[in-house]
DNA sequence: CTGAATCCTTAGGGATACTG
DNA sequence: CAGTATCCCTAAGGATTCAG
């Protein structure tokens, strides 16, 4: 499927566009590795379903990198991919701004 | 209504997260000032409908300016606000991260 | 623990027509 | 030109259950 962007922003918003996954991606850039429960307990307004949905579109997209261990209980580790790591900066800018804006409103908790 | 965000991000999302925002204001912050038919042109995809929205909602959080000309026919032209412009660096990083994507792909036209 | 599968609801958003 | 107003419908996403 080819798609045509207008602006290479749209680009961008394509892989990064659905509802927490920039919220997933920055909670990576800072830890590196997480695994599944992890991100459930960081984003406590997540479902299940929409939690691996996300994941499984970002790892389709090739920004980040899924890792099971076979074990008992079953664990799985999640982290960004290199290309995933070219986001960094766009994500700090995105973290950046918000910050910010929360030290304005103080209302961030 | 106070919102409470467990990420910075979240609260950069609540002002960006809606499904043009960036594409419009990532127009304004390359031709300072835009018509509404400006917009729509540049953004074919778009309904007038959903640019009206987005654009009363981007008003609403002060990111950009609307300015209304008394004149027959009606102009309208939008502009990134002082609060608006602080978004340029991030507005940046996302347009250069899809430019190299794009790069990557040349799928861009 | 880490999901997949199912069902179900709602609201996001498209198409169209109308207005100052 | 720059929007509203309606109608309408799909698909995003929540709740719940099942499974390896």
């Amino acid at each position: 499927m080819t798609t045509t962007y207008h602006n290479p922003v749209e680009a961008t918003l394509s892989v990064i566009g659905g509802k927490w996954k920039v919220v997933i991606l920055c909670l990576l850039k800072e830890t590196d590795t997480m695994r599944f429960s992890d991100l459930q307990r960081a984003i406590p307004d997540i479902t299940k379903k929409m939690l691996s949905q996300q994941l499984r579109e970002l790892e389709a997209d090739h920004i980040i990198h899924r890792t099971v261990y076979d074990e008992m209980p079953p664990r799985v580790e999640y982290s960004l991919t290199s290309e995933g790591e070219t986001m960094r900066p766009m994500l700090n800018a995105m973290c950046a701004w918000g910050s910010r804006k929360m030290g304005q409103q103080a209302e961030c908790e």
